[in-house]
DNA sequence: CATTGTGAAGCGTTTCACAGCC
DNA sequence: GGCTGTGAAACGCTTCACAATG
């Protein structure tokens, strides 16, 4: 079978894209829902149609001109493509606050990111037990990488051990990481990485928030999406 | 005094950068550094030297030429021009995990970010303190917003709760939201919303851990920000 | 003479507009 | 007739390259 195993390169803004259309996807087909148009994806995941199409046509062409696209086959492309075929174990490393919640967060394993572990450097916290995943000491990472086949760690640590957390996942064989911590990272150009930071947010809606200094508004309705 | 109020518009791209330079750039100041080259500023940054000139010509012409940044001047005009010359205080809507994380997380006050409030819907939650603030009923919104004149909003609820918690955010009188449930929200036109979703950021990582499809990799070095 | 500030070129993304197709 | 798929135009962001300047 000559499989058409895709080597386009699909643009980032389209890839950071597509999980909200399956999200979307997804619960329309949960609600039955089994045909859907360009028009409506867009409505619903607040965007533009045409952007919808051609993120959609970076796939192949899986629709039907004058129909629309079949919800449960876009579906299985969009996961195809993503890579979401296979569930993809994640390490967390840092289990104060933020590490818990993460780990107790059921939405990461029902989405196919099971928590193999969760390790950190304090000899005091290693032990305990965080919505049913032990955590272990930051020596075992490579052991529980190796063994669990991990390849996607998250930095939960505090900014001064984020450096320090990645270092030890690099080394363990770790080659994409997503960081919660506000520090910029050094890694291997093999690595990405993907940073989530909270202060960035909430400056970035000050700055709006500031700019409007008092005006009234129009309330008019419309969609968002980041 | 005719002061220099600037009204010009800066580039998102911008606006999203300006808050890593802010933070690099206080770090430094707490070591000591009082001045700094693009060049510098750039590689902490883990950006291009002309880029950072670029996004700081938007704020004017505070460099010198021959030498470099002031770095507190810097700062200065970075906070004001972001609006963080004051605090902004915010309020939670959800007590669960992530409501949790979030309030006991101290780096948000510190960084200008003052907790005014958890709400949650559930009779349950509501009284039980998280981190030194009450958890109160979301009924109370509306008076604690107006109380504390609070305008940015927190939602880290369920999913399913996420549009309530918006629609009672709004009508509270909340003019921005960071959204942390993965759902789109639909507000009016005149409030700002900034969504963080840990699922789309995970597959988005899958895609490219899938794409690299077992290469091997050379390791050479480098700075990552998102 | 090192470094800023910035026009202009380059590049990626969005949007338009319509041909192609069911 | 309705909706997809897509060239091409428009837009915004990044990078280059160098004149301006303390």
């Amino acid at each position: 079978m000559p499989s058409d195993r895709s080597r386009r390169r699909i643009p980032d803004a389209t890839v950071a894209r597509l999980p909200v259309y399956l999200r979307i996807l997804t619960e329309q087909a949960e609600e039955g829902v089994d045909s859907m148009s360009s028009d409506r994806l867009a409505e619903l995941a607040g965007v533009n149609a045409a952007k919808v199409r051609k993120d959609l046509s970076y796939l192949g062409s899986y629709g039907t001109r004058g129909v629309g696209y079949e919800v449960a086959y876009l579906v299985y492309q969009i996961r195809r493509e993503l890579g979401l075929t296979r569930d993809w174990p994640v390490v967390i490393v840092g289990a104060g606050n933020l590490g818990q919640a993460l780990a107790g967060y059921g939405g990461f394993g029902e989405r196919g990111f099971p928590v193999a572990g969760v390790v950190d450097i304090d000899p005091g916290k290693v032990g305990s037990v965080l919505a049913g995943v032990r955590v272990r000491h930051i020596d075992e990472l490579p052991s529980i990488v190796q063994a669990k086949r991990v390849s996607i760690g998250v930095i939960a640590t505090p900014s001064l051990a984020a450096q320090d957390a990645a270092d030890h996942l690099v080394a363990a064989g770790v080659t994409s990481i997503l960081n919660f911590a506000p520090v910029v990272l050094t890694v291997p150009r093999s690595v990405e990485v993907r940073k989530v930071d909270l202060a960035v947010e909430l400056q970035i809606l000050c700055y709006h928030e500031q700019r409007r200094g008092g005006g009234l508004h129009a309330v008019t309705t419309r969609s968002a999406t980041a």
